[in-house]
DNA sequence: TGCACGATGAAC
DNA sequence: TTCATCGTGCAC
């Protein structure tokens, strides 16, 4: 169990989307730790990513997109679902990956497949945006692999609205992994 | 100051 | 396919 670094959020991202499949996303609330197995993720590229929440350029929502890499960027969606990001490339790149999916791994409560309730399994909320996950108690480990991991490319969920962005694969997950959200 | 709409999930 | 529910971004 080994926390990632900074130097593995600063890179490309999709490269990180891709090795975040397999790593636990841990939680330590009230002394209790909350973790899960990433694997699903979708990759958001920039502001020139038309899916891209940065892509409306720096607003108050968005600021922690243009921060640096390696920070929590938790938002809220139709007034009822948190999603959580993750901030990859240098600062003012502006982009993220998203947590799609999780599989549970300890104290998780309900289902963990799709970003709202990844974020309700976890005890993720707006409270938690802008934190670093450089710190003890929000961030993520890898841990020793036993299978090498086969990645599956899918175009992005609910993001029709991006135009040619849409058909991207930009979404990545486990095969055969039974905690995706979607096929 | 108002309003349309979303990186969702569950029900119908 | 519809709805719950509200912050954000943009139009006026």
């Amino acid at each position: 169990m080994e926390k990632l670094t900074r130097a593995f959020y600063d890179r490309d991202t999709i490269l990180v989307a891709r090795e975040l499949l397999g790593k636990h996303l841990v939680h330590v609330r009230r002394g209790k730790e909350h973790a899960g197995r990433i694997v699903e993720v979708e990759a958001y590229l920039g502001p020139h990513d038309l899916a891209a929440h940065s892509s409306k350029g720096l607003t108050p929502r968005t600021k922690v997109m243009f921060g640096p890499p390696g920070h929590a960027y938790v938002y809220l969606i139709y007034g009822m679902y948190y999603c959580m990001n993750v901030v990859t490339e240098r600062e003012g790149h502006a982009s993220a990956v998203l947590l799609r999916a999780v599989e549970p791994v300890s104290n998780l409560k309900g289902r963990t497949q799709g970003p709202g309730l990844v974020c309700q399994a976890m005890h993720i909320d707006k409270r938690l945006n802008a934190h670093d996950l450089l710190s003890d108690d929000f961030y993520i480990a890898s841990v020793p692999e036993t299978n090498p991991i086969v990645i599956v490319k899918r175009p992005r969920i609910g993001v029709t609205y991006a135009k040619h962005w849409a058909r991207r694969r930009l979404r990545f997950y486990i095969a055969g992994n039974l905690f995706i959200s979607l096929l």
